[in-house]
DNA sequence: AATGAATGAGTGTTCATTCAT
DNA sequence: TATGAATGAACACTCATTCAT
């Protein structure tokens, strides 16, 4: 984590409220893994051992403290991103990779997806900056692919980052589901009917 | 409506108890359609003139007023599987028609999706009858067109027809947004990758 | 009190309501006489051994509340009432008198002027009636006095009533305060100056 | 301003901490004008720049705050003073017309009177030494008009202090009503009742 | 069969005050 | 001296569910 001396704004932390701002992080993180993110922030609080008041100050809403811990994500994801740029033998595989890796970030915890999908129409969501850059990756993936011409020209990030969270939503069930011989990311790639030969 | 005579159980009611149970349902239509199905069911009961234990007694949960209004809905659905039927020149195409309808029918509420994708693992739901009768006839579309060729193989009617919820879930969101050029459904059907000529 | 069967609606409650809802009433009685008006309502709910819900139910805000305390009151005051009327040498003595038994009325509970005040110009409170109610009766003493040519021309009703609530909220002062030769209600009735002999 | 280099405890402040204070001074009094002396201190700290802990270390209380703000309209409340000296034409009106004086000073901001009349009776307060000096000077224009013969001997100016904190606590509610034609000032000066003639 | 009163844990949010930095 | 993070009790209000009437 580079959170060390930042917070999202940027503004240095006095050591105090960092250390309590991280725990709190960690504590969501547990939390949220295990009761899904509609869980009670006043629950949150306490297991952190701190006043609702103080969870309050540095996360104002439910999506604030989701922006953060996924922030925290981000470099996991960013490694990923790596690896797929490094190791992909052409954009297809790129994209749908990098797919592969928005629907495991988008699926970190129960329920997630429903805030996000939120954050793509709702301007003031702290979640939708983090939304709109992955947007732009999904973008750049995408353009590549269709210039290499593997990718439909009609299709935008924009649809394919919110099919994704469609995917990590349905998956969920899928999940607790017997797996099924193809996943929805598959689906997603190639479709349900064969290519008219 | 068929269910003049009989609730779900087939038991039959005194003409009073089912004049009050139809009523709910017409209150409860109009209410889940402008408040999605998350709105309170004392806010239902209120506009239906009843008291919540009435509402109790017809409906013991959530999932059973859904299930009960969805089984209203049936009939529409049917059509419009009989014009499918009637009217598709092969069966891919009809299968393409059989998903679009269910999409509709899936986005009837705002937040239906997500208890019938409850409903697809949890076994007590009074909704899960109706999910397993729409994904058998997802299968009968699906095998149709295993067998005519131009579906993949290895896709289960079950698949399909949790991409179908996923695909609802989407739209909430889709439809406050511009309009893509491409739409979900299509995407399920050809993926976004162009096929190797 | 004559609430044993009717809500202030005038709908008839059911026995273990009209109890729960007149020792509700009891608690809240002694509650703001001993803490004033701005008390927690949920300290009067725990008190009274119900869950804020059943609070709320029968008395939805605060004011709703302060209202049906001030009800079950009306009686007391129409007791005075009547005795001010049958034993007043005449209009000026009977206007006096009302206005006493007024800002004895409004000063039952510490706090109690000020949204006594503030329904005064909000119409929507439930207090805001009761205060009618008592504007009028204070308007036709007063013209019987102006009548008789014992009082000012120029004065109206709802002036004396807005007099008699500043009244009480200045003797929750003056009352710890060691008393004073002269009180308001008189400095009301003939002002501080003298009369121009 | 006289303030320039000393607080209410006579202590000479630093250059930078009178600074802060006086700042705060003038925030505090926008803030209180806007939205009552009921508002958040945390708000008021915010507005000045200043963390609560310095707000809390100039003004220990609301009431010191209060008390600070009020001193520094003393000076426009002096200038009255001298204008009522010099050019009312007896001790009548000069009392009246430092009485309306009073009620436009108790009237600076919503509420404000509570504060005051609270400080009447309570030793601890800041206030109370305000308040003090305003009845003193009361004192002496009630007993110049009582020398005159044109005031009741039996009143106080303490009484007709109260009398003023009440007449501006019921102006906030008579300024949103409709205009009365008669002012409570008037009221209090001669009453409702007419004199026997 | 119907009613609707009661429940009571739970929600997000506020803020005067303290105190570590 | 100043800062601002932390506190944590308190607030009004909601609602699925139960159960006495």
């Amino acid at each position: 984590m580079t959170s060390s001396s930042s917070a999202a704004g940027g503004r240095v932390l006095r050591a105090d409220a960092r250390r309590n701002r991280d725990h709190i992080l960690e504590v969501a993180q547990r939390f949220f893994t295990e009761h899904g993110v509609d869980g009670s922030l006043d629950a949150v609080a306490k297991q952190a051992g701190v006043g609702p008041g103080t969870l309050y100050r540095h996360f104002p809403t439910r999506e604030a403290l989701l922006a953060a811990l996924l922030e925290a994500r981000e470099e996991v994801l960013g490694q990923r991103l790596e690896t797929i740029r490094s190791e992909s033998a052409d954009a297809a595989e790129a994209l749908r990779g990098w797919l592969e890796a928005l629907v495991d970030w988008a699926g970190a915890f129960d329920g997630l997806p429903e805030p996000l999908r939120a954050a793509m129409t709702a301007e003031r969501s702290p979640l939708a900056l983090t939304c709109e850059g992955y947007i732009s990756t999904t973008d750049a993936f995408l353009s590549a692919a269709q210039r290499e011409g593997s990718a439909r020209g009609d299709v935008r990030g924009r649809d394919l980052f919110l099919a994704v969270l469609a995917t990590s939503w349905a998956r969920g069930a899928a999940l607790a589901d017997e797996q099924s011989p193809v996943a929805m990311v598959d689906l997603l790639a190639t479709g349900w009917a064969t290519p008219p030969s």
